[in-house]
DNA sequence: TCTGGGGTCCTAGGACCC
DNA sequence: TCTGGGGTCCTAGGACCC
């Protein structure tokens, strides 16, 4: 193993929690939630709420006698913030290693090869060191031959008392026996894309830990289940299948939607709803440098209301010229609304898909309508001004009519905190 | 009262082609 | 009695991830 490129997996402990800890270290030592969007449910919980036995998921609702009474506190999420710490964390990982891979707001993949004369394990102390003392967020670090066992290894760094010391696990280090009965100790449904569904399906053909998938027919396991799973085989056997990806590939699709605070009943509501989505995705869109060829539109009923008539109807339209003008955007996704709008129904949510994308500088020409690069060049300018405005001034400073200034169906979020660093009137101050 | 949002990949099956 | 073989493209649905 050890010639081999090896992987670290490394990831911020509770991270929503922890971003929020560094700024009020009144939530230390105490049970601390982060809301979903709407102050759903629990996305983020510290060790403390873990141990109350609120589970990821869970409705708000279920939770909040357990927290009262356990001097806890929930959280509306701030995702400004968790973005902008994100950022901050990220960088100060990279610098162990001459490659990165940003995985998720929370977790980034490093690539050592040619390290073999390096003491990984001693990295990984260094880079928790570092991490800790110059963002205040608390990481984890698992290191091992491929993605799938760095993964692992990240697992086993948290939850083994062996481990939870130093925080750091680097499969490298085990005597082959001692990975044995880690493995064997680890359900495999801890493994990297085995969710609840395979777990029981691998349970049938007596396949429970981690070793036991280790040690399956990578043959038998595509037969089964398919090509995925048998290179998780590969990986857990550490032939590495999954390369580093330093560059995110383009989005094949961007999606807004959101549930409303309450239900919405009118056409005009949801209509504002769809144009404030359409806006959100245009301008991610935008900043990807892209254009979209297709948007999809949905809207739905509550599904947790049995009694309620439910309907959930979506609508695809094929864009004649692909763009990224959010005015022509939202005029297709408000006709596409209009026709799907059923009166008598209580809406909880809505939504936009843009669909088929493609890089702006390879826009198609259509035989159909006469060029005229000239508009164009003015829209250009006139959505590049809009983002400009509302990227200095806050989101929704410019924005179309259609959005609506009232906006009653806004979601929840009656427990947020500050911009600690992302808004000037809210800065973390020290006194 | 109250239940998130944003992504990717794979497979099966149908329509269609020669 | 008896009805081919090989391929592509698209979509829906299901699984997974954080």
């Amino acid at each position: 193993m050890k010639g081999r490129a090896q992987f670290a997996l490394v990831d911020g402990n509770n991270f929503y929690v922890s971003c929020e800890r560094v700024f009020d270290p009144k939530l230390e030592g105490r049970p601390v939630v982060v809301l979903s969007n709407n102050d759903g449910c629990a996305v983020a919980r510290s060790n403390e709420a873990k141990a109350l036995a609120i589970r990821m998921g869970q409705p708000y609702f279920e939770i909040r006698d357990v927290l009262a009474r356990h001097d806890g506190v929930a959280l509306s999420s701030n995702y400004a913030l968790y973005a902008d710490m994100s950022r901050r964390m990220m960088s100060v990982i990279a610098q162990f290693a001459p490659e990165q891979e940003i995985y998720s707001i929370d977790e980034s993949f490093l690539r050592f090869a040619g390290f073999s004369h390096w003491d990984l394990t001693a990295i990984g102390q260094q880079i928790r060191q570092r991490a800790r003392q110059w963002t205040g967020i608390p990481v984890g670090v698992g290191i091992g031959p491929s993605k799938t066992l760095a993964k692992i290894a990240n697992h086993l760094s948290k939850r083994h008392a062996d481990f939870k010391a130093a925080g750091v696990c680097n499969l490298n280090d085990l005597p082959a026996w001692q990975q044995v009965r880690y493995f064997t100790e680890t359900a495999v449904g801890e493994v990297w894309g085995v969710g609840p569904q395979w777990r029981a399906k691998l349970a049938e053909a007596d396949i429970l830990s981690v070793q036991d998938l280790k040690m399956a027919d990578p043959v038998q396991i595509q037969r089964r289940f398919n090509v995925t799973l048998a290179r998780t085989v590969r990986e857990l056997n550490g032939v590495s299948c999954l390369p580093l990806e330093e560059v995110a590939p383009p989005r094949q699709q961007i999606i807004a939607s959101r549930s409303f605070g309450g239900p919405v009943t009118h056409l005009t509501d949801l209509r504002e709803a769809m144009a404030s989505h359409v806006a959100r995705a245009a301008e991610r869109l935008r900043k990807e440098g892209q254009i979209a060829g297709a948007i999809q539109v949905f809207i739905q009923t509550n599904p947790f209301k049995a009694d309620e008539p439910q309907y959930h109807p979506g609508l695809t339209l094929p864009l004649p010229i692909p763009t990224d003008d959010t005015a022509r955007l939202t005029k297709a996704a408000l006709w596409a609304l209009k026709r799907l709008y059923r009166e008598g129904f209580r809406y909880k949510k809505c939504g936009v898909m843009l669909l088929e994308l493609s890089p702006a500088g390879q826009r198609q020409g259509d035989l159909f309508t006469a060029a005229t690069p000239d508009r164009d060049t003015r829209r250009d300018r006139l959505m590049a001004l809009l983002d400009t405005v509302n990227q200095t001034f806050g989101r929704g400073t410019l924005r179309l009519a259609a959005e609506g200034v009232a906006q009653p169906w806004e979601m929840r979020r009656d427990r947020v905190t500050p911009g600690y660093t992302t808004g000037w009137g809210t800065l973390a101050r020290a006194t």
